[in-house]
DNA sequence: AACACGATGGACT
DNA sequence: GTCCATCGTGTTA
């Protein structure tokens, strides 16, 4: 299986959010099924990394589609992203949870009680870290279409308080509806994502 | 140079 | 539910 083609990153974020759910991604000896995802829109989303404009560590979002934007949170958590839209369109996807696939003897060395449902654990499921931020995703790290379409829930993005109250509501989290490796589930609905507003600039 | 603050997770009440 | 470790980054001075 190949992995998936920068083409496929390069639509809104909450379009390849919907469509990475159910997809692989492997990276240093773990294949994981993803299981949950957040779309950080552009332009206009005040919970995006990017949204006060470029700088040194979110420069990757501001590049090609299908890289990797790893950051690390509170000093002790790396967060791994999928780029997606043109270059100039910093929207990306975080990668929220996942169901181990391959790998299961190095994933119980990172993630001993086994648990990988929220994105400081899948990153560090994966091995990840900032040193990884701006690979493409058809290497070290790499990611391959879904064979059976998950059944989504959908609900508002956990951890941006900064946001406005529009954003913060917003159910752009996405996740499989049958998956135990799902964190925050009292907060999703049943409802799919909502229709994605025209943020791509036209071509 | 100093400072405030996280797209979290784990321990605990 | 609450508390807080821990440090890179971005902002301000």
């Amino acid at each position: 299986m190949d992995p998936l083609p920068p083409s496929f990153y390069d639509r809104d974020a909450l379009d390849v959010a919907a469509d990475l759910v159910g997809a692989l991604v492997s990276a240093r000896g773990v294949t994981l099924r993803i299981t949950e995802v957040e779309a950080y829109r552009f332009p206009g989303d005040t919970a995006n990394h990017a949204r006060m404009g470029r700088t040194a560590r979110n420069a990757p979002m501001w590049g090609p589609p299908g890289r990797a934007y790893v950051y690390l949170c509170y000093g002790m958590h790396h967060m791994l992203n999928f780029v997606t839209g043109p270059e100039g369109h910093a929207a990306a996807v975080l990668i929220r949870g996942g169901e181990p696939v391959d790998g299961h003897d190095i994933f119980a060395t990172r993630r001993p009680d086994g648990r990988c449902d929220g994105p400081g654990k899948l990153a560090a499921a994966l091995g990840l870290a900032t040193a990884h931020s701006g690979l493409p995703l058809d290497g070290t790290i790499a990611v391959r279409a879904r064979r059976e379409e998950p059944s989504l829930v959908a609900g508002p993005r956990i951890g941006i308080d900064y946001a406005s109250e529009a954003d913060r509501l917003a159910p752009w989290r996405l996740a499989d509806a049958t998956s135990r490796q799902v964190g925050h589930r009292g907060r999703l609905g049943v409802h799919p994502a909502t229709p994605p507003a025209a943020t791509l600039p036209p071509r």
